[in-house]
RNA sequence: GGGCAAGUGGCGGAAUUGGUAUACGCGCUGGUCUUAGAAACCAGUGCCGCAAGGCUUAAGAGUUCGAGUCUCUUCUUGCCCA
């Protein structure tokens, strides 16, 4: 017997065919295995691991199965962290990108994953985003690319656009300067065309979680309601308002409008007006800044006329908590049954009228806005209706009088793509002096990014390049000037499991016959921190290049979506409050951590994702190093289900390496072991308990219930481990446990090959056989009065006279059952005998 | 504030989907070996009890011969949206 050596193993079959899914056998089944590719930030961390492992799992799995898989990573290679990191180190982007590729290109082939990196991808390759602005104008030509003015925000220090999550408490994330909202014209790629479509299409994604998809829905945010047109009292002027609570306009008290509003170019002369607009535009423009903002209202000297209360009037507000973008940018307030609404009301000392009353109809006065079901009151024509039949009914009154319609609206905004950023993808655009906008020549493709820039000059870097954007319009012949701004990382990732199925096709995004092959992703696995957008913006994709004349034949990109959690770990904090690294303390026993440097107490927090700000990471090389790639990956799909958060933990780690030792010493003990005569009856029973285990091993794979399979492992091995000491023959021994490496070929792939290479197997990529479960025995609960009072091992498949019968003879249950009337007996083939007795 | 999950030993978690609760691992305790430690191996480990036995899946109710699993109420935690 030698030391499993897993520095040896590991460097000998990392480089071998078997560790690279190149396959092309078109007879098999295609099966299409994607883990979310990473962005190059360094170095890989624990989340990558266990993302890939699982990925890998699956993949194997396939493989074994007979599946030609595809099994391609690439790199999300774009991306402000880049332009940063150029900055600070004067290293060029490109430069700094492709060294994090390298590097963790390195790290992940450590890690024994079977991808065929034949098809690697970069996004920032010319190679690559040549294709992406193809897209762009096909997309531009079919309509579903536009030009349009938005409101942005605007960071005045670093003079550029922030995204939302880039906006902390109204400041910029890097300049701390307070974000302004600012109007810019900017690209959209239209994605409310396919709003319904999005939409509807969640109910084909069976494979998907449900949580994603709820989230996807919310997201989308179908809501139906009704335009209403109010008649100004000042002039002959409609306005018109949308509203998804119709059944609440005898409750209206006002009008508000946004500050963008059409009617508010009347106010363009009015000071106070003007000052209103602009503290409005101080604070942010997501949904949530505007909720948690005071509600603030400017008040107009028009009004408009109630449609069906006679001579009544509602006052006209502007309000910056009605947005432009959704609905008509105008709404009529309902105080009572509307929180924003009431929190305005009350500010503004407006009539709160309540006309939905809950059940339990009280007559107090309402200290907050009402929002549950009801019946209507004080509503004329709607009284005594519910919520529903009263919107029901109001919408058909509106369009029977002709002063509105029933109107369906999405959450869903246009995609915004427009970054002033330089390390993206350059959009082909061009703008002529005459004024008109038109896409590049194809032929000219890729409009690459020019490699000198100042990344220190404030703005937007190949806007203020000296020469890069001035440019000829091939056609004509007529100065242009390029667009300078660059796509949003997000396009990049919205296709490439397109060019994946044939990465270094020269002459378009990707090879029809081969997308119609390996399309839809049989697999996808990544994190659920892309459950709304990264996906949205795949499937839109996926759509809209139906829509250009490629084929691919699929209306939706991934068949079946994992999302792993997050790995975790506990965070440590000195004496003064600065964190530590795990490997900066040492435990002195189960509650007390100590800081190796001074022996000082340490301040143990709770697990928590892992952070490069809180130090709480452990790094994924230094674990391959000291355990082995094989313990690391077993690990990290042990503790926990693939789904749920994982704690790391330097026990757990060390436990699986210890694991893959004593398989390591069991192989050889059976290799080395003395013949022995062997019992015919043991030898089944003992091939039936190995048929059992790879049956449920194989169905927890199936399951992603990789947390079960290791344990099933243990339990097997420790099976095996005690029926050496029977007398069974060394090949039935062999060949079982060669079934038992194969299993374990999915997790740890390089001990599981250099094993079946001991035993000189020749059909290492075969995964064994599963047979329908052969054990002659079960357990079985014998329960009195639904208790159970005794567990007997018998017979499979006895009837219940049977087992009634070796109950009385062999039982313990039977002192429970003594001078007792049996009422009734409840009997599961092998799985409970119930006896009901009374008294 | 709304929506969705989830709550099982000291810890991570398992339970064939209504039929043996606590598999497997970590930790802990005792033992063998060792100068000692580590490693390895053996035994034990939900709680109460000397034992027979009783109790136990956040709390409470309900359905059922039988509930961790289904229904209702309450509490707690997490995630998403506001």
């Amino acid at each position: 017997m030698e030391r499993y050596s897993f520095q040896k193993i590991e460097r000998k079959w990392r480089n071998s065919q078997t560790f690279t899914s190149v396959k092309n056998v078109k007879a098999k089944k295609k099966y299409y295995c994607l883990e979310m590719f990473p962005y190059p930030s360094g170095k890989i961390h624990m989340g990558h691991v266990r993302n890939y492992t699982i990925g890998d799992v699956v993949a194997r799995f396939k493989f074994l199965n007979n599946f030609n898989v595809l099994h391609p990573m690439g790199w999300d290679a774009f991306g402000l962290p880049a332009e940063n990191a150029s900055k600070l180190n004067n290293l060029h982007p490109r430069e700094w990108t492709n060294q994090n590729i390298k590097t963790m290109k390195n790290q992940l082939k450590l890690l024994g994953l079977s991808i065929d990196w034949s098809k690697e991808i970069s996004t920032c390759d010319k190679e690559y985003y040549k294709h992406q602005q193809e897209l762009f104008i096909d997309f531009y030509n079919n309509g579903l690319v536009t030009r349009k003015e938005t409101y942005v925000n605007w960071d005045p220090v670093e003079k550029t656009v922030l995204a939302n999550e880039q906006v902390i408490n109204g400041r910029g994330w890097r300049s701390n300067a307070i974000v302004e909202r600012k109007k810019l014209s900017q690209w959209f790629f239209n994605i409310t065309k396919f709003s319904d479509n999005l939409l509807n299409d969640l109910n084909n994604l069976k494979g998907w979680p449900e949580k994603v998809k709820l989230m996807q829905k919310n997201w989308i945010g179908k809501s139906f309601g009704c335009e209403i047109n109010f008649q100004i009292s000042e002039n002959d002027e409609k306005l018109c308002i949308f509203t998804t609570r119709p059944d609440t306009i005898f409750g209206a008290s006002f009008i508000a409008l946004s500050i963008d509003h059409p009617l508010s170019k009347n106010f363009y002369n009015d000071k106070k007006f003007l000052e209103f607009k602009k503290e409005c535009n101080k604070s942010g423009t997501t949904e949530e800044a505007l909720a948690i903002a005071d509600k603030l209202g400017f008040k107009t000297n028009l009004k408009v006329k109630h449609p069906f209360i006679q001579n009544k009037e509602l006052p006209i507000y502007f309000a910056n908590f009605v947005l432009m973008d959704y609905g008509s940018g105008a709404i009529f307030g309902c105080p009572a049954h509307d929180q924003r609404d009431f929190d305005f009301a009350k500010k503004y000392n407006l009539e709160i009228i309540r006309v939905v009353s809950p059940e339990k109809s009280n007559s107090n006065e309402l200290k907050e806005a009402y929002t549950g079901e009801g019946v209507l009151v004080n509503s004329n024509f709607l009284n005594g209706l519910d919520i529903l039949s009263a919107k029901k009914k109001i919408i058909e009154k509106v369009e029977k009088e002709k002063i509105g319609k029933s109107k369906i609206l999405y959450r869903l905004k246009d995609w915004g793509v427009s970054r002033q950023r330089y390390w993206g993808c350059p959009i082909p655009m061009i703008y002529l002096e005459d004024g008109s906008i038109l896409p590049v020549d194809k032929s000219e493709l890729p409009i690459e990014l020019p490699e000198n820039v100042d990344l220190n000059a404030k703005g937007n870097p190949l806007d203020s390049h000296p020469n890069w954007k001035h440019t000829i319009h091939k056609s004509s012949g007529k100065k242009a000037i390029r667009e300078t701004d660059t796509l949003d990382t997000f396009v990049d990732s919205s296709w490439y499991f397109l060019r994946f199925c044939s990465p270094s096709n020269k002459s378009s995004p990707f090879l029809e016959k081969e997308a119609e092959y390996w399309m839809p992703v049989d697999q996808y696995i990544g994190g659920v921190e892309h459950a709304i957008l990264h996906l949205l913006y795949a499937r839109f994709f996926t759509k809209g290049i139906n829509q250009i004349n490629k084929k691919i034949n699929i209306s939706e990109p991934f068949e079946n979506l994992f999302t792993q959690g997050m790995v975790c770990h506990e965070s440590y904090k000195d004496k003064n409050g600065n964190w530590l690294y795990p490997n900066e303390v040492e435990k002195k026993d189960s509650k007390t951590f100590l800081k190796k440097s001074d022996k000082s107490r340490v301040i143990v927090g709770p697990p928590e994702s892992m952070s490069k700000s809180k130090k709480n990471t452990i790094d994924p090389e230094e674990m391959i190093s000291q355990y082995g790639a094989d313990a690391v990956r077993l690990f990290i799909l042990s503790d926990s289900p693939p789904e749920k958060d994982i704690q790391w933990s330097d026990t757990g780690v060390l436990s699986a390496n210890k694991f893959l030792q004593k398989i390591w010493n069991l192989n050889f003990l059976i290799k080395n072991r003395k013949s022995i005569s062997s019992d015919v009856i043991l030898e089944k029973k003992f091939n039936q308990q190995i048929d059992s285990f790879i049956n449920k091993i194989d169905l927890s794979i199936k399951n992603f219930r990789f947390n079960v399979s290791i344990a099933l492992f243990y339990q097997l091995y420790n099976f095996i481990k005690k029926e050496l000491e029977k007398k069974i023959s060394n090949d039935t021994l062999k060949e079982n446990i060669i079934k038992f490496m194969k299993l374990m070929i999915p997790f740890t792939p390089h001990l599981a090959y250099e094993c079946l290479e001991l035993f000189n197997c020749k059909t290492s990529n075969v995964w064994p056989e599963i047979k329908k479960d052969t054990l002659e025995n079960v357990k079985v609960a014998v329960q009195i009065n639904g208790k159970t009072r005794d567990i007997i091992q018998i017979d499979k498949d006895l009837l219940e006279e049977e087992v009634k019968q070796f109950v009385l003879e062999n039982s313990k249950a039977n002192k429970h059952l003594d001078k007792r009337k049996i009422s009734k007996i409840i009997f599961v083939k092998n799985r409970i005998i119930n006896y009901i007795i009374s008294n």
